[in-house]
DNA sequence: AAATATTTTTAGACTTATCTAAAAATATTT
DNA sequence: AAATATTTTTAGATAAGTCTAAAAATATTT
């Protein structure tokens, strides 16, 4: 159907839509592709004859439906693939990414149905993201990044805003994993440092870089 | 490592001379690959020159031990991949192929070893071909032909000779599956088919193009 | 608004893997 | 062994995706 390099372009232009709202530039979709820009103009216009996203020079890109299409199809096979290589093969959720990288190009709708199917159509992939349904239907969880909550408050560790490999070493390091129960105990003045609360025997204290990538379901509040 | 097609080629070229122990020609190869002969001569030249195999003008080629090595990998990973396509998945026998083309080429060590471990270390893919160890050993089951038994003796189906979607489809529906054991009861003079016993009620006249096709482990023969 | 900086595009080249058509080598017939 | 047929290789072209360097357009600064 489409090309591997293809699909990356499509996924990529699709994330930074998800960002920003405003058209996609050519060395933006560069750095995200980890190409040079002259690159992504030659790949632009031909995705641009192809239908699957709209180009004007010097203006910047946006989906088409058709390309949007695509672009989701190709984040539901990357998440269900990370999700069986963490949940069947015992991969840790650092270094599932890289492989479904590859996976996610297998061209077979029936594979990716079964594979839906073999994980129990899953939610949500080892770092919280939400799985595309079959129909392209994506369902957002409402979290909230943990620096956000206040003192008191508690919540659910969900999600993480930084995918790289260091970052959810250290939180896997420290236990900080999905389904994790947190309390904010007290929040910094000097730094927005925060200590938090996870049971009894168990304090810690996270620095504002880690606080703000910590995705969270708000949970009830103490006073 | 090394590329999709290289990897095609090697593992193309294994085959060839696993059946023949001659040197492989060029139109062999071409036609195991779909492509023509002028493509097979320009990447044997470049496989010789990454020493995956030896190559000489107008005589053929032979794989060196780095090249088989990469072929036999290749190999392995296209049937654990099948086997995790039947028996995790539900696909039927004559449809775990295909797929298999494309999972072969995924790039991780880690993978098809995690895969394996996942599928319990299995010995036969769902055709009954023998999965290669992780240090390459095969472990062939000495297999018959099925019309090689004579009047009275008995067989495990465990294999087949053809592995096309249309063979496999027709033995599928007639329930002539791996594991199933058979008797042979009368052989034609006419045209070489076979009557073979299933059990009380049920025996099946089989054709001398299907007999050939299946192989079998010899049982205990009677007379 | 002119000068400068940045971004984007064009032009032309390179790589991988493929092809067709013709030439060269090898095999088979007669 | 000469003639014919087949196989293999070479030569030159094509497509996908990439690159560098220079030109063109847009944005920012002064």
């Amino acid at each position: 159907m489409y090309s591997f390099t293809e699909e990356n372009y499509l996924k990529a232009i699709y994330k930074l839509q998800e960002q920003s709202d405003a058209n996609i530039n050519t060395n933006a979709i560069a750095l995200s592709v980890q190409t040079k820009a002259a690159s992504v103009t030659d790949m632009v216009k031909k995705l641009s004859e192809k239908k699957l996203l709209k180009y004007e020079k010097y203006k910047g890109v946006e989906l088409t439906a058709e390309g949007k299409r695509v672009a989701i199809e190709t984040v539901r096979k990357h998440r269900l693939w990370e999700t069986f290589l963490h949940t069947k093969l015992n991969f840790s959720w650092d270094t599932v990414h890289d492989i479904a990288e590859q996976l996610e190009h297998i061209q077979s709708q029936e594979l990716v149905d079964k594979l839906d199917e073999f994980l129990g159509f899953p939610k949500h992939d080892p770092h919280g993201d939400p799985i595309p349904a079959r129909d392209g239907e994506i369902q957002r969880g409402n979290f909230v990044q943990l620096n956000e909550l206040k003192t008191g408050e508690e919540g659910v560790i969900s999600g993480v805003v930084n995918h790289s490999s260091v970052f959810l070493k250290h939180l896997e390091k420290n236990e900080l994993t999905l389904g994790k129960k947190i309390r904010i105990m007290e929040i910094s003045e000097f730094d927005q440092s925060v200590q938090i609360w996870l049971n009894e025997n168990s304090k810690m204290q996270l620095s504002n870089e880690v606080v703000r990538n910590i995705l969270v379901k708000k949970g009830i509040s103490y006073e």
